[in-house]
RNA sequence: GGCUGGGUGGCAGAGUGGUUAUGCAGCGGCCUGCAAAGCCGUGUACCUCGGUUCGACUCCGGGCCCAGCCUCCA
């Protein structure tokens, strides 16, 4: 039974769909105005992990997962107008890049993927349904707001009490709001800035509303998953329900879930602190799977440290498991009732523990390695199949052993694949005759060049460093 | 100030009321022409002070420290 720990009741809960036949999960994406970074990798890479899971656990065709873009806002805007370019191509072209940074980490796309931009329609009949009922109101300078006052389970899932919110206020209120506290909705166009017509007038949705109408909208009003990072918390998520639940009236989310920071050097990884590294810098630097790897080896709510040294530990563990499935026969069967499939299922059920799950991997690698060297290829190869097809649930070891271990062909300008396969030939050579000391300065020379050799078994196989 | 979460071996990182996490690094051994890889073995680890208990790193309470939220942020 798989456990989820719930950010609404702080613990762990048996995860119970509403509808078995479709599972549904609305994760908060991007806002498109610059390159995503790692903290924004942690987002795609965790909530991509949990859809495999969910969609190995209910079947491929019975989950549903949604994750938004945030097109149109105040930072869009601004960036636009620094770099004198319709906002629209700025977020054009940083959605590609989003998506070419997702693709790279193994994430696969999810069901639905809907604009703020493309979602007016249902953005603007949920405001009109807010100031309907009574939980909204139009100010005098055409701003509409969400009155908080009038939802009072407020500051529920933050753990937030009102009195409390207001006594901590330390930002400039903006007098068209009669509380502090209220939020906007949808915001008056100013002059030159992009906007849509309503029956409020020319404006622009509020940054909080779209995911509570493009969820509502895509999943109904009622649905299972609800994720984000943990600083959307507050007030981003809080808002969403008091939207959300006053609109339909019915409850909105069962399951809230948070993934922790990514941290540098002890802090927090933000776009505002300056402090970030885009997906597509350490790309240059690491193996993609390695950056997933690395996200995996901690648990989901945990901080996540960036450091090169980390990241150096999460590519020797992936080689080391990489190693163990190298030149296993291929197709053989997997034994899904094996000891280490059920732990590895035990692990992932309670709340997603990645951590422990990859232990199981690497207890799988050592038997792979041990079956290998007692001559039991047929043995080793079954544990090999079952490796792969259980870190599949965690989008890791899909690639054949060898592309991983030896990477790119020419990549940083190093040797060609074929002047290292003609130098161990040399090598080899060398060997046979007993030319022991031109042999070893084959291999120091392929050393030098960050390339390693490894004779097992009468052959010779190398791999990049 | 209010509210969360956390302090585990050299590093990373799980977990448990009494018995090996796991990975990386280190050390010893096997294997190897020598290496590498692999295998076997190996480390006075659980912030502090009290309490509960036959027994606590694990439960409870105080303290110290760290991070986060309370403002845009994944």
């Amino acid at each position: 039974m798989l456990q989820i720990y719930n950010s609404l009741t702080r613990k762990k809960e048996p995860f119970e769909p509403i509808d078995p036949a479709n599972v549904r999960m609305y994760v908060c994406g991007m806002t498109v105005y610059d390159y995503c970074h790692i903290g924004h990798a942690r987002v795609l890479v965790v909530f991509d992990m949990v859809n495999r899971y969910l969609r190995h656990l209910y079947g491929e065709n019975h989950v549903t997962y949604v994750r938004n873009i945030t097109d149109i806002d105040d930072k869009i805007i601004q960036r636009a107008q620094e770099s004198h370019e319709p906002f629209t191509r700025l977020t054009e072209r940083f959605i590609d890049a989003m998506h070419e940074d997702a693709e790279a980490l193994g994430v696969l796309p999810p069901d639905e993927e809907p604009r703020a931009t493309l979602s007016m329609e249902q953005i603007i009949e949920m405001i009109q349904t807010l100031l309907d009922k009574g939980y909204a109101y139009t100010a005098q300078n055409g701003d509409v707001y969400y009155d908080v006052s009038r939802f009072s389970s407020y500051g529920k899932l933050s753990g937030k009490r009102l009195e409390e919110l207001r006594a901590g206020e330390r930002v400039a209120v903006d007098e068209a709001k009669e509380d502090p506290l209220d939020f906007v909705l949808w915001k008056a166009a100013k002059p030159g800035e992009p906007c849509w017509e309503s029956p409020w007038g020319k404006g622009r949705p509020g940054w909080h509303i779209e995911c509570s109408a493009m969820s509502t909208h895509c999943l109904g009003c009622h649905f299972d998953i609800h994720g984000g990072g943990l600083d959307l918390q507050f007030p981003h998520h809080e808002n969403e329900i008091a939207q959300s639940e006053a609109a339909t009236g019915c409850k909105f989310v069962n399951y809230w879930m948070h993934n922790g920071f990514v941290r540098v050097d002890d802090e927090k990884m933000s776009k505002s602190l300056g402090n970030f590294f885009t997906i597509r810098e350490v790309l240059k630097r690491y193996d993609p799977e390695v950056v997933r790897y690395f996200i995996l080896a901690s648990h989901y709510r945990s901080p996540l440290n960036y450091s090169d040294r980390n990241l150096d530990g999460a590519k020797a563990a992936l080689t080391t498991l990489y190693t163990a499935l190298r030149e296993l026969p291929a197709g053989a069967e997997v034994h899904e009732a094996a000891e280490e499939a059920r732990r590895f299922h035990e692990a992932l059920s309670d709340d997603f523990n990645t951590p422990e799950a990859m232990a199981v991997l690497f207890e799988l690698a050592r038997d792979i390695n041990r079956l290998r060297s007692a001559g039991d290829v047929e043995r080793a190869s079954g544990q090999g199949a079952l490796l792969r097809h259980l870190a599949a649930l965690l989008g890791l070891l899909q690639r054949p052993p060898q592309r991983f271990l030896q990477g790119k062909s020419g990549e940083s300008g190093g040797l060609s694949d074929q002047e290292i396969e003609r130098l161990v030939a040399a090598r080899n050579q060398a060997r046979a005759e007993k030319r022991w000391v031109e042999a070893d300065r084959i291999r120091d020379e392929l050393k030098k060049e960050g390339v390693i050799l490894e004779d097992s078994g009468g052959k010779t196989s190398w791999r990049r460093e």
